[in-house]
DNA sequence: CGGATTTGACCTGCGC
DNA sequence: GCGCAGGTCAAATCCG
């Protein structure tokens, strides 16, 4: 347990310093720089981008460019690569330089790039490779295929996710059947704690800022952990799903599966996390009973631990005074701003919002906390409480029409920039004023 | 008491 | 058509 929030701040960490350390665990020492999240990740009107509410949807390095750093880390590092498919699943092309033959390497400094670990989107199953993890096939920018699927190739051998993984499944009582090609979007990253550590129970899940409600639990066959189900419980009636389980080949690597889409805007990061699982651990841990406990257990001191750490956040950055209902406010402000945009847009004929659109997938810009962010930290606070918030994927969907109900939805679907013509060091504050 | 999780049962799609 | 495996339901249980 107590591993586990390391390791989650060191994953954190990790993708913000690109380095960090230790063997398997990525419970190495923590590297210097903390990991900044943007002041301003949400934009509703923005490109279109099917992510299945993946936050972290067509995420770049948020501080390669601010702070000047070489591209060690995040998708653009010599050291990983990126595999991108289309929702056909027939396209690929390569970008970020090594194609395999890293895994031992990467495998020795597993925090060296958390989103090198990050693995595969897709959203067909009968197109995946028997390990999608393994298309040798590498990627561009991928913002050159903006419905591709993405994929890390150096972290192929470690991340096993069988095709029966992606079979979608509906409700029984909604007389859906399954559709094969339905749209789904396979993300890997790196498991919180080592797999041993938790036999037979399911999965600490990282969450996101979807809230999510596990409903079931499953062995699957041929793989020692099982595959827990969860819905979207930030709105009733949203037929988001996602499933999560541990590649079989490498415990280490967290599997998740994202399924149908949010029918409602993303809720605000306070709802998601109200929601999203049990609030405090038990009091005294001495008893526990039996495996269902002791996930909860781990869940919840997860929360103690990301507590923790925006305290300790607080202590470093001593000068910034952080209030709950500072933090609130800011958000309520964006959203607030996102609205009149939206507006706007309404207002605009197409080609007006061509344009805007245009400029909302490429202004947004990474933001580094300076003199004038001093609501920055107060939102990293609300951030860590799920630091795997800023693990990310590349979403997909199986048809233009659910990627741009998609997007809508998508608060961070724009969030970062792969353009590579844009070199604005605009702050994602910044950028949600002017965006209006 | 309300909401989240667990877990066995049931349903459904797919392969043979 | 049958069996298997995966996906979902819902009652029981847990927890704040």
């Amino acid at each position: 347990m107590e591993n586990y929030q390391g390791d989650l701040a060191d994953i954190v960490r990790a993708m913000s310093g690109g380095r960090g350390g230790g063997d398997g665990g990525f419970s190495g020492e923590v590297p210097v720089l903390e990991w900044q999240f943007p002041v301003d990740p949400v934009n509703y009107a923005s490109e279109p981008v099917d992510d299945f509410g993946d936050p972290f949807s067509a995420m770049t390095d948020p501080l390669l460019h601010e702070l000047n750093m070489p591209s060690t880390g995040f998708f653009s590092s010599n050291k990983s690569t990126i595999m991108m498919t289309n929702s056909i699943g027939d396209t690929a092309t390569s970008f970020g330089g090594r194609g395999g033959g890293g895994v031992d390497e990467e495998l020795k400094r597993p925090c060296n790039n958390i989103f090198s670990s990050m693995l595969q989107i897709s959203s067909n199953a009968n197109k995946l490779p028997i390990s999608p993890c393994d298309s040798p096939v590498g990627i561009k920018n991928p913002s050159l295929l903006p419905n591709d699927m993405i994929s890390t190739a150096n972290t192929s051998k470690n991340c096993l996710v069988e095709n029966s993984g992606v079979q979608i499944s509906s409700p029984r009582n909604t007389g859906i059947k399954r559709r094969k090609n339905r749209a789904k979007k396979v993300v890997c990253i790196p498991a919180p704690a080592p797999a041993n550590s938790r036999p037979s129970t399911g999965e600490v899940v990282p969450s996101d800022l979807w809230a999510w409600r596990k409903y079931g639990q499953k062995p699957i066959k041929g793989s020692p952990y099982p595959r827990g189900y969860y819905r979207c419980s930030s709105s009733k009636g949203c037929s988001a799903r996602k499933q999560v389980e541990r590649s079989r080949t490498d415990p280490n690597m967290l599997v998740i599966t994202y399924t149908s889409e949010h029918n409602h805007p993303w809720p605000t990061q306070r709802n998601a996390l109200a929601g999203s699982t049990r609030s405090q651990p038990p009091k005294n841990n001495s008893g526990s009973k039996n495996s269902s406990s002791h996930a909860q257990k781990e869940t919840t001191n997860m929360k103690e631990e990301h507590k923790e750490k925006r305290e300790n956040t607080n202590n470093v950055t001593s000068s910034i005074s952080r209030t709950t209902s500072g933090g609130q406010a800011v958000k309520e402000e964006e959203m607030e701003l996102d609205l009149i945009h939206d507006k706007q847009m309404l207002d605009m004929n197409e080609e007006e919002r061509e344009r805007e659109r245009e400029i909302d997938v490429h202004s947004y810009r990474p933001a580094l906390p300076d003199s004038n962010h001093e609501d920055f930290f107060a939102d990293l606070g609300e951030i860590e409480e799920d630091p795997l918030n800023l693990l990310f994927t590349q979403g997909f969907s199986a048809d233009d029409q659910e990627r741009e109900s998609n997007k809508a939805l998508d608060p961070f679907t724009s969030l970062f920039d792969w353009t590579p013509n844009n070199t604005s060091n605009t702050s994602f504050g910044d950028q949600a004023k002017r965006g209006l």
